[in-house]
RNA sequence: GCGCUCGUAGCUCAGUUGGAUAGAGCAACUGCCUUCUAAGCAGUGGGUCGUGGGUUCGAGUCCCGCCGAGCGCGCCA
């Protein structure tokens, strides 16, 4: 068991016999702010006294004098009543050899497997993915990779825009302009073209507007030509799908359009009026919250006047197919923050139908993309920018970069050789650092802000950025590349598991605590759905690293030093290919 | 009008049940490459955390008012 862990069960079953009443779950164990006061910290205690107007410090006092500390841990009480842990260098080195063993690598699947249902990404059939659909995808490909490496049983789910207004008017323009070249080339910016050409016609001429709308209705009603067109509409869009989520190495469990449930759609609408949430209203069916004084203002449609559904009725149909289906623990929704009022309405609705039902329902939202101008990003003409020219320009832009800094090398390391880059190898870095970049750049800010998408500085090698944690990790594998050469590395590092580890230099400690946290910063990712702290973490072990490489020579030092220091170097290079394999980007061997 | 989110260094942003002296990168300045990748490291300067109250042993964080910004609010998704 980790440390922390390990110290924060201990003070829970010491507080359990002193205040039975105590709810331990709130006594948590974390890592100093400053290394001054010690390694770990609580301060449960202090706010825990206060209920009971107790004093803080003899609270903490009896408390600790009761703990059965290990040998490895000392305990102190300062300021008002924290409780200071400090490791010993004991504890150091044996997390490492336990970690060399394989039992862990300082992360443990602690909490009870959750089945957990994510959707997200949720693109539109006959439309380019374009940007509003990067964060989605990212934060929901994010997630579930943590939540997969914690031990849930996770079920990463798309739920395809196929159905809707729009296919009328695409029918139109498919059999009345469609060019089948253009169809073969580019289907999607074919359909794209078609949905703009019968949307202007539309506008000026009301003959058109109607032809679209009956076409829209003999889809609805079955028509065999109509479904056999929007079936090819919708193949030839799943094959862009796949050609971005290939690209950006996402991958789903399950893909469903929202047209599945258009069967359970008329039964959910009748449901919700026998059990009384739904009335009708000017024609149409609403769900009015009179129970709920946020959401009373706004009662939520189920059904139109015109008869038919929207995305609400087919949200709750998903929902309920979802339950039945896998009977998960929680259902993540990652949207864009303006669907809020949607999400809260969705869940309310569901809650007053199945109110048996014990599934936690998170709406996870994101801010928006701005240009560096603050205003929504869009390219110079003012269009949208589809995903497909973001990730080509992000590998184009890298691509750039890595040649640029390689010929500077080449020509500064001529002497000794240097590290060469063939120029294939060089298209596949630039390809793993252009789209790395992109993803980093939409993980680290809090989901919840709106930021500025800036190419030069998801890019840079400096500051808090993907490229700067992917050289990193090919420093370490640099060192391991030339210790090869010399002796056999898998030998080395199997003797570290029962050899002495000797630590004696601050940087070295400084690692090790910081490799000790790595369980403590995904248990937080997980429980707030928040990769930014991931993030952070990963930005802080690249800086320890690079600190210790100033510091302490690896392949030059001698004996248990050096020895100490491969093991350092390994499991610290092992945590950050972890690390950024659950951010969704790939380390490298070589930059 | 109501609701959501935000306001932290010149710029872009972090800031973990409220916790100890508010942090990074960029930009500016100063050092360090015959030494495991200098795509790096060390250092200097830069802050009344929008504003006024309140709660607390303790507030950037919680509560209330005000100012400013973005977004949302029944037949789109």
């Amino acid at each position: 068991m980790l440390p922390n862990r390990f110290l924060e069960n201990l003070l829970r079953e010491s507080l359990a016999q002193h205040l039975p009443d105590a709810d331990t779950a709130s006594v948590l164990v974390r890592p100093c702010p400053d290394p001054q006061f010690g390694d770990y910290q609580s301060s449960a205690l202090i706010s825990l006294a206060k209920e009971r107007k107790l004093n803080p410090r003899q609270l903490a006092t009896d408390i600790a004098s009761k703990l059965a500390l290990p040998d490895w841990a000392k305990v102190e009480i300062a300021g008002p009543g924290f409780l200071n842990f400090r490791l010993s260098p004991s504890i150091l080195e044996e997390s490492l050899r336990s970690a060399m063993r394989g039992e862990h690598l300082f992360f443990e699947p602690t909490r009870k497997p959750r089945t957990v249902v994510i959707d997200f990404s949720s693109p539109n059939v006959a439309k380019p993915m374009h940007v509003g659909h990067i964060r989605s995808t990212i934060l929901g490909d994010c997630l579930a990779r943590v939540f997969r490496l914690l031990g849930d049983a996770v079920i990463a789910d798309n739920h395809i825009g196929d159905w809707g207004t729009q296919f009328g008017k695409l029918l139109v323009g498919w059999k009345e302009h469609l060019d089948q070249s253009a169809l073969q080339a580019d289907p999607i910016t074919e359909l794209e073209r078609l949905y703009k050409l019968v949307n202007t016609e539309s506008e000026k001429n009301p003959d058109v507007l109607e032809r679209a709308r009956s076409e829209l209705v003999k889809l609805q009603n079955g028509d065999p030509e109509n479904l056999g067109i929007w079936r090819q509409m919708i193949a030839l869009s799943q094959r862009q799908f796949d050609e971005i989520y290939g690209r950006m190495g996402v991958r789903f469990d399950q893909t469903l359009g929202e047209s599945v449930y258009n069967p359970q759609l008329k039964s959910v609408v009748q449901q919700l009026l026998g059990a009384g949430l739904a009335r009708e209203t000017e024609g149409a069916i609403a769900v009015f919250f009179e129970r709920f004084p946020d959401l009373k203002p706004h009662p939520a449609l189920i059904q139109k006047s015109d008869g038919a559904f929207n995305y609400m009725t087919t949200d709750l149909a998903a929902l309920q197919y979802r339950m039945e289906t896998w009977s998960p623990d929680e259902i993540i929704y990652v949207t864009d923050g303006r669907q809020q009022l949607h999400f809260k309405q969705l869940f309310a609705i569901f809650r007053g139908w199945q109110p048996e039902c014990q599934v936690n329902l998170k709406h996870v939202w994101f801010g928006a993309i701005l240009g560096e101008d603050g205003k929504p990003f869009k390219t110079r003409a003012g269009d949208i920018i589809k995903l497909s020219d973001l990730l080509d320009e992000a590998e184009t832009r890298a691509f750039e970069i890595v040649s640029a800094k390689a010929e500077e090398r080449a020509s500064r390391t001529a002497a000794d050789g240097g590290l060469e880059l063939s120029q294939a190898e060089r298209k596949e870095i630039a390809r793993l650092v252009g789209i790395g970049a992109v993803k980093y750049s939409d993980l680290l800010p809090n989901r919840q802000s709106d930021y500025v998408f800036s190419w030069d500085k998801m890019l840079a090698f400096n500051g808090n950025t993907a490229p700067y944690l992917q050289y990193a990790y090919a420093r370490i594998r640099s060192i391991f590349r030339r210790l090869e050469t010399e002796e056999s590395v898998t030998d080395l590092l199997q003797s570290a598991a029962t050899s002495r580890l000797n630590l004696s230099i601050a940087e070295e400690i400084t690692l090790v605590k910081h490799l000790l946290n790595f369980g403590i910063v995904l248990e937080a990712v997980a429980d707030e759905h928040r990769p930014n702290y991931l993030c952070n973490y990963l930005y802080d072990l690249a800086g320890l690293l690079t600190k210790f490489y100033e510091t302490c020579p690896v392949l030059k030092a001698e004996g248990d030093t050096r020895l100490a220091r491969l093991v350092l170097c390994h499991l610290a290079g092992r945590v950050l290919w972890q690390g950024l394999q659950v951010l969704g980007i790939e380390a490298l061997e070589k930059m």
